[in-house]
DNA sequence: GTGAGTGCAAACGATTTGCACGGTG
DNA sequence: CACCGTGCAAATCGTTTGCACTCAC
């Protein structure tokens, strides 16, 4: 199942994805859809029910949470899992990596210089892999930020 | 003491360990790690407490969850993100990655063939990158069914 | 002896479940 | 019209917290 790496599809292409795996186009799904891409980076659940509520007449958790699962196995939004009870997600857009800074919790973008899936793969003779998902951790650059003169 | 980085330590090593970073040297300590030593692969803390329990006079979940986080600030043991709500723990060994299997959910391990956390800490100038974790999700051969496809 | 660590009980919070209603196809 | 999806309420479950006791150092 190719999935074309568009960075940000339209109300459209997520109807048509939708409708693709077998799934119907509704207003909770389209508007997660489209407020998780308008927020940009990753968002958690609660921070997208958030960003609905105060964009109108706003939708329930669990409404949210549906629509989010529904997306996500759909393929147009990814899950990045940055500790227990914490459950992250964002438009699934060009590969990228993510840095968890120790100290300031921070969650960054790293560039996918290289095709650590395709390098990864090789390993695995038979198996499918559909994504490659990479957490750095450490202390970032601004918390580093003090030179441990 | 000499500790090898590529071997499992012992209990010794994990006294001294904890020693090194200021932490006592306990009984709940030891006996969770050598139960996930013993055990083997990832464990959640629920399977290391059945474990510790199945094997003598048990222990409370709140002190494995102790353990289990001395022993992760220690570097003892390292944490594998594998969901919300999941995490699981393995004696931190050779480097290695992980493989999420979304039909049978087995999680299998990855040989790391390639230094992935040093080209992508080129990414992040200033950045202290101290661990990589990388997730591959697919299907695993076996699901796969026909290996030669 | 002192303070870190233990472990009991209770809280916590993100996520899930069951079910009746409403909208999509 | 049939069925999937919604959304309310309540349950669930891994994990965390508060605090008095105990043990390592």
């Amino acid at each position: 199942m190719t999935v074309d790496p568009l960075a940000h599809p339209t109300s459209d292409d997520v109807a048509a994805r939708l409708r693709s795996r077998g799934l119907r186009v509704t207003g909770p799904r389209l508007t997660v859809y489209r407020t998780l891409a308008r927020l940009g980076g990753h968002r958690s659940a609660d921070q997208v029910a958030a960003a609905v509520a105060g964009d109108g007449p706003g939708l329930p958790r669990t409404s949210v949470y549906n629509a989010l699962k529904a997306l996500a196995d759909a393929g147009l939004v990814a899950a990045v899992d940055a500790g227990p009870g914490t459950a992250l997600y964002e438009v699934h857009g060009h590969s990228h990596h993510h840095f968890l800074c120790r100290r300031c919790e921070a969650l960054l973008d790293v560039p996918a210089a290289t095709p650590v899936q395709d390098l990864l793969g090789l390993q695995l003779p038979g198996a499918v892999i559909e994504s490659a998902q990479v957490v750095l951790r450490g202390v970032c650059p601004q918390c580093a930020g003090t030179p441990a003169s």
